[in-house]
DNA sequence: GCCCAGGAGTGTG
DNA sequence: CACACTCATGGG
């Protein structure tokens, strides 16, 4: 095992042999979450009682909000091994150097002096214009105020950011500012509520679901499905459709 | 070379 | 509101 922090997260990382199709990830550790609690709660949920024993020890990530905001915004249209790359670049070049070969992820004010122009010659494409404007646009003290803000608000509000739509603003809702009643629905999510649920719809329809059926733990429910739709499971070790 | 990615913005029916 | 099209580029 593994064990470093980012941010004011603690990350858990496996270290056994990469031929296991075990995640990388094992754990995200936010201390003040009771996961015996929130199993209990969300193992009322027929569906989602099944997998809880596959996510044992699963805890939210809890991500500096500003690095999770733009960290999103790349994520858009691309694939992880691509969102790596943009995210090690603009840190190489607009970070400090914390360690030998190790870069921090670039604060507001140093992101900011980078011109759109520079940051496509990072690899972003059109989410260069995206980061670039919102530097303009977002400060600390407006970092500040929304995180005061009741996720509803705090989304919308999100969303009249260039680059942040319903999804990414989902996200940084959850993974950044810690918002466990947000559930980001993206291909997997979408996939998992229509083969579990045999529910489909828009964005919002499945928003809502999500908040009916989940209610202030849908960030957790989101998390779980998303991990047993995504990584495959082992024979009788997975979440079932149909009751 | 070809295809597409953990979406978002814009325009149209 | 529901689609269709475009976006810029690297990775599989």
């Amino acid at each position: 095992m593994e064990v470093r922090r980012s941010g004011d997260s603690i990350i858990v990382k496996s270290t056994r042999n990469e031929a296991e199709s075990e995640p990388e990830i094992l754990a995200y550790l936010r201390g003040q979450d009771d996961l015996s609690d929130i199993h209990a709660r969300l193992a009322e949920d027929r569906v989602l009682s099944r997998g809880l024993e596959r996510v044992r020890g699963f805890r939210l990530i809890k991500m500096p909000e500003w690095e999770c905001l733009i960290s999103y915004v790349l994520a858009t249209y691309s694939n992880i091994p691509r969102i790596r790359k943009m995210i090690d670049s603009i840190s190489e070049r607009y970070g400090h150097r914390i360690a030998q070969g190790a870069f921090s992820f670039p604060d507001i004010d140093a992101l900011r002096k980078a011109s759109a122009q520079e940051l496509r010659a990072c690899g972003l494409g059109y989410r260069a214009e995206y980061v670039a404007s919102i530097c303009k646009t977002l400060d600390a003290a407006e970092l500040e105020r929304l995180s005061r803000l009741p996720y509803e608000e705090l989304r919308a509000d999100l969303k009249t950011l260039p680059g942040i739509g319903d999804k990414v603003a989902d996200c940084v809702s959850l993974f950044g500012f810690g918002r466990v009643e947000a559930f980001p629905v993206d291909v997997w999510v979408r996939r998992a509520l229509r083969r579990l649920y045999s529910v489909t719809g828009s964005y919002e329809t499945l928003r809502c679901f999500a908040k009916e059926r989940f209610g202030p733990l849908a960030g957790y429910a989101q998390e779980y499905l998303f991990f047993n739709e995504r990584v495959p499971a082992k024979q009788g070790n997975c979440m079932f459709s149909g009751d």
